[in-house]
DNA sequence: TTGCAGTCATGCATCTTTGCGGTACTGTAG
DNA sequence: CTACAGTACCGCAAAGATGCATGACTGCAA
């Protein structure tokens, strides 16, 4: 049952293929004829699969243009929360957020870079990595809660989770902004092409700030 | 054209009796059938009206269950901004939400008494308050921004935006987090027949409360 | 090799939501 | 009273999203 990372399966293996092929049709249908002409259908009529199966692989059309992987953070979250976490509470929940937005989406440096300029040309898909995170809400808060629970005077259950809940919303509306601000200013391809500094970096850097200054005002 | 106040004249009085109707029907509906049963087809006939129509009343389902007005917000907005002010920003901030969400819908008791049992029995639906938020968000974003602006060390243009986001998105989630617990613990329907302390105050309260004991340990 | 159990792809039906366009009604000025 | 302008209402079509049922395919074990 818990064979793993071994051999992908020939199941796996085309499984693998149609989601790449899904993405791909999608942002190349979104920049070439834009974001509302690139219906469902067309796309998954490009990807050579039924508008049905599409969402069986993305949840909704804009997961499917900025490669939004439905689950497979579930297990990048239980990782996450595993950790020794010496660490700052704020950054290790700011990790989570970034990992689940998919800001750091490993993989192919073309898509990547396409998908930077389709945010740029359509900033509304760009927020629907923060209605992602809200989709994964309550699984969120349950980690944040025991991220808090290490180093809080411990209240009781009702206050830990109303604590986990609003701290969450701290960074992931830190990292969102910091999301717009980097494609807002991200009109340098060819800063982004080598990746030097690492573009989830750069922006959980710019959301710690962010949290830092604002709660240190709003006090 | 700027005639106010006294005649409601015959074409608002329908709009009213009608936009009544509608809630009224939505929350019967919802209580009698459960959420998924009562249909947008299904109250829009018991309303009397188009499909169709329903849209030009609600933003959404949900809106229509709740009662949650489409813009009158944009009035009290500009009021709470232009507000005085010696108070808090914390305060009014949370102040705009509340009314933004609608949490304090003024008017018939039983109606409010009714959404109440309905946020009880589908959780679903209370969130969808904080999705009204986010529809508004830039908005309030900007009226958040007006407010920090006065007490704020004037930080560039950006940076302030990106404040103001997260300002809002802490006394949100603290609103939701206190509606989420108000709602839970609600099982005394006598209690709020009197709205002695005014269920809207209450919320405001705990809200409060959380904001500040979050904020400190995060510090 | 064969067969079984678990997945996957898909069609179909349904629901929510939105844009467009036409028709009917309201308020008002002549 | 009448005509005109502005709304309101509604039908229609299309898009996004989801549940259910069915048939096909994969992986594995006998």
């Amino acid at each position: 049952m818990v064979e793993d990372s071994k051999k992908p399966g020939l199941r796996d293996r085309k499984r693998t293929a149609t989601r790449a092929r899904i993405e791909a049709a999608a942002v190349d249908l979104v920049l070439r004829d834009g974001l509302e002409a690139a219906t469902v259908d067309a796309i998954s009529e490009r990807a050579d699969i039924s508008p049905r199966t599409f969402f069986n692989y993305f949840d909704s059309k804009d997961a499917a243009i900025l490669g939004l992987k439905p689950q497979a953070l579930e297990d990048d979250l239980a990782e996450q929360v595993a950790r020794p976490s010496d660490v700052d509470p704020i950054e290790a929940v700011v990790d989570l957020v970034v990992t689940t937005m998919g800001v750091g989406h490993g993989g192919d440096a073309d898509l990547h870079q396409q998908r930077v300029e389709i945010m740029r040309r359509h900033p509304e898909v760009a927020s629907s990595q923060f209605a992602q995170l809200n989709a994964r809400k309550n699984r969120l808060v349950e980690q944040v809660r025991q991220l808090l629970a290490r180093t809080a005077t411990f209240p009781d259950d009702a206050e830990l989770t109303a604590r986990a809940t609003i701290a969450l919303a701290v960074c992931a509306s830190a990292v969102h902004a910091a999301v717009e601000t980097w494609v807002g200013t991200a009109d340098s391809p060819a800063a982004t092409d080598i990746d030097g500094p690492d573009d989830a970096d750069v922006i959980r850097q710019r959301a710690l700030s962010l949290i830092h200054s604002t709660l240190k005002e709003l006090l």
